[in-house]
DNA sequence: GAATCCGCAGTTTTT
DNA sequence: CTGCGGATTC
């Protein structure tokens, strides 16, 4: 296959490019992850670089392996060598291998943000600080995802942050990294640190990584924050060949620190650096692209850029005014219902309470829908319960589990008796497991705990030979959890829940395979969005793939890389979009504005604006007003419907002809032309009456369809 | 030690 | 409104 014959001019420009630093400005919609496939093809085909020496980061597992599966198809076997992973999954790669270096026990777990969060509570609660964990995880947060650490916290932060001193503060985060460190655990951010670590301390192993990626493609580099751009600055070294692909007007994860100056930046960190700017848009009509141009326009924090359509003209956008968020979901499930074909239709928001009231519509009207990244599978009570005792068995220093699973189905070990055995613990300078083991000099019937010991003991010893799916099944025989759930309320929902994680634990057996401490890790990295999403229909979980014509819900941010051919966007109001917590400073109103504009160019054909102008929020009652992001929508392109019409229909109030604003001829990217003074020539973009054509004689040339005399080749 | 009840805080987004 | 933690009761 030809790797250049079907891309326009700017992609082949992208492919083309060997070696030295790029950056890939890549607009919504404009074949960025095709531009990456192909290039890397391109290196190997072309270029003879060996797939062993080629490192593709991507945001998420999913991204990751769909790109895997892309580069299968364009290159065979070859793909097997490639690294393609997350900035997370590749420092956990190297941390099971160079651990040890840095400090870490060998059999480490991960601690995902829940345990993190717990960690922290429990830090607070001994030292008896009055400070809100949320807020408090956030500080953690920002101290571990600066590379300035402590130091420039106390050096920079307000005397107070989450409600205490800051010096404070700082002595929570050693005692967190301790209490860490102390049980054999990391968490997410220790990953990417520790692995920046381990590069300065031991240059022989970065050198060793560094002929693993010869070359790099970072994807959605414009949410990297500080320490990930580090890390890709160490791996990319000297003489970087690094390309980095993305869009500064779709960086959504400032709150998680990410840096929109990274990307903004890139050619003055690289000097040297060349610039391709991917803008023709293959996916959504001229008139979607319009309005969002326009809303984007508004942001100062840019890299200039213009999405050109491909797609000519289409319809308006539509807004509807809802009087309330119930008569906003009620809106929503008419207009899908008259629609019908689900599958190609997306509810987007901006928060995940909002999914609550359009489910129940969506559900009531019948319309089968499924929920995205909502309530995290991996994060249920019971499938944590189960999936706390593998992380026992695999890493006995793990007291956080330890606690989860100690009276977990209750057992008779209660909170004094384990008060009582970890006080025991930390006398002695042992691990909670050993102290349990000495339970007979603590308290005085030690038979539950000696039996719970002898149960855990078995399970450390089935991790050993066991995949995850045996073991999970060996816990519940063993423990009897299932018939625990059974008398609980709900404890239909919760036994499917337990029954979806054997045949996750199966899935992956198949698909990946590894030891129970490999599933773990696997869990530990897949983030929310990626998992099996959850039915509204039934409310129980079910495989994503199984399903087909329904209706999919989702927040903006989990939306980004995705496109559907409607999507309705609902809650365009003031303090939801923006959220009340971004309206103080400016850089927080541009990144609303950014997920604004995610939202828009999701949509290929239709796209349906709403709000309500009256909203509960925590059962009270609300008023508020259209966002003022709908100011900048060109009224032209804005069409009003109402609720009230026969048959529930959508009327349009000002009907407005839908004009072909901007009639695109009928040219099409990567049509074959012919003009009669440059010759032959490629359709690489076609805005309104302006198409921009490659010529191998002359190179880019914009014209105009009606004076041109371009003739079409088949 | 376990079960039940009450009060209050929390929801912005997540690798 | 919900879910969690703490207090109260069995």
């Amino acid at each position: 296959m030809d790797l250049l014959s079907s891309l326009n001019e700017a992609q082949q420009q992208a492919v083309l490019h060997f070696e030295g630093p790029a950056l890939v400005v890549a607009g919504a919609g404009s074949g960025k992850t095709r531009t990456v496939v192909h290039r890397i093809a391109y290196l190997l085909r072309e270029r003879r670089v060996y797939p062993g020496e080629i490192l593709a980061v991507t945001f998420t597992n999913k991204a990751a392996g769909e790109m895997k599966e892309r580069l299968e198809k364009m290159v065979g076997g070859l793909a097997g060598d490639l690294w393609v992973s997350t900035f997370h999954s590749a420092a956990l790669r190297i941390l099971r291998v160079y651990g040890e270096w840095v400090g870490l026990k060998p059999g480490f777990v991960v601690y995902d943000d829940d345990d993190q969060g717990t960690l922290l509570k429990e830090i607070l609660k001994d030292l008896n600080l009055e400070a809100r964990p949320g807020q408090f995880r956030a500080v953690l947060d920002r101290i571990k995802n600066r590379l300035g650490g402590v130091g420039e916290f106390l050096r920079e932060a307000p005397d107070f942050v989450a409600g205490v001193p800051k010096e404070q503060a700082a002595e929570v985060f050693h005692l967190y990294q301790k209490a860490l460190r102390g049980q054999g655990a990391v968490d997410f951010n220790d990953l990417l640190l520790l692995a920046i670590e381990l590069f300065e301390e031991h240059p022989e192993i970065l050198a060793k990584v560094r002929q693993r990626a010869r070359f790099i493609h970072v994807d959605e580099y414009q949410d990297t924050n500080p320490v990930q751009y580090k890390l890709t600055r160490l791996l990319a070294g000297e003489k970087p060949n690094l390309v980095v692909v993305g869009d500064p007007d779709q960086s959504i994860y400032g709150f998680r620190n990410a840096d929109i100056n990274n990307i903004l930046s890139f050619t003055k960190d690289y000097p040297g650096a060349k610039v391709f700017r991917l803008e023709a848009n293959y996916r959504s009509t001229a008139a979607i692209l319009e309005v969002a141009n326009a809303v984007i326009e508004k942001n100062t924090a840019r890299l200039e850029k213009t999405l050109r359509p491909v797609k000519g003209g289409g319809e308006k956008v539509r807004l509807f005014r809802a009087p309330n968020a119930r008569e906003e979901a009620a809106f929503v499930a008419r207009e899908i219902a008259r629609r019908g074909s689900f599958g190609q239709i997306a509810v987007l928001y901006r928060t995940n309470a909002q999914s609550r009231l359009l489910e129940e519509h969506l559900r009531r009207a019948g319309i089968p829908a499924r929920l995205v990244g909502a309530v995290g599978f991996y994060e249920r009570r019971e499938v944590k319960d189960l999936l706390a005792y593998a992380r026992v068995a695999v890493n006995p220093l793990d007291t956080l589990s330890l606690r989860r699973i100690v009276n977990t189905p209750p057992r008779g070990i209660g909170a004094s008796t384990v008060g009582k055995l970890l006080e025991y613990a930390q006398k002695q300078g042992i691990s909670a497991l050993e102290a349990f083991r000495h339970a007979q000099q603590v308290i005085s019937r030690p038979q539950q705990v000696e039996a719970f010991v002898r149960l855990v003991d078995d399970l450390i010893e089935a991790a050993y030979d066991t995949g995850p799916r045996e073991f999970l099944k060996r816990v519940l025989e063993e423990t009897g959890y299932l018939e625990t759930l059974r008398a609980e309320p709900d404890g239909e929902e919760r036994i499917a829940n337990v029954e979806e994680l054997l045949r996750a634990a199966g899935d992956w057996e198949e698909e990946v395979g590894g030891t129970l401490a490999d599933f773990l890790d696997t869990i530990a990295l897949t983030a929310s969005a990626e998992e099996p999403a959850k039915r509204v229909q039934d409310g129980k979980l079910e495989d994503p793939e199984a399903g087909g014509d329904e209706v999919t819900l989702m927040t903006l941010h989990n939306a980004k890389g995705l496109e559907f051919p409607v999507v309705f966007l609902v809650g365009v109001e003031e303090n939801l979009l923006p959220h009340r917590n971004s309206l103080s400073r400016l850089e927080d109103l541009e990144e609303e504005r950014r997920l604004f504009y995610v939202g828009i160019t999701r949509a290929q054909e239709t796209l349906y604006l709403s709000y309500a102008e009256e909203r509960e929020v925590y059962g009270k009652r609300e008023y508020t007003r259209e966002s003022r992001f709908l100011a900048d929508v060109p009224p032209e392109l804005l069409e009003e419907v109402s609720a009230f019409g026969s048959a529930g229909a959508a009327v349009v109030i000002r009907p407005a002809k839908v004009e072909e604003k901007k009639p695109l001829g009928a040219f099409k990217g990567g049509e074959k032309v012919r003009h009669p003074r440059f010759g032959q020539g490629t359709v690489v973009a076609a805005l309104g009456a302006e198409v921009t054509v490659h010529f191998p004689s002359v190179g880019l040339k914009k014209l105009a369809v009606q004076f041109a005399g371009l003739e079409r080749i088949d």
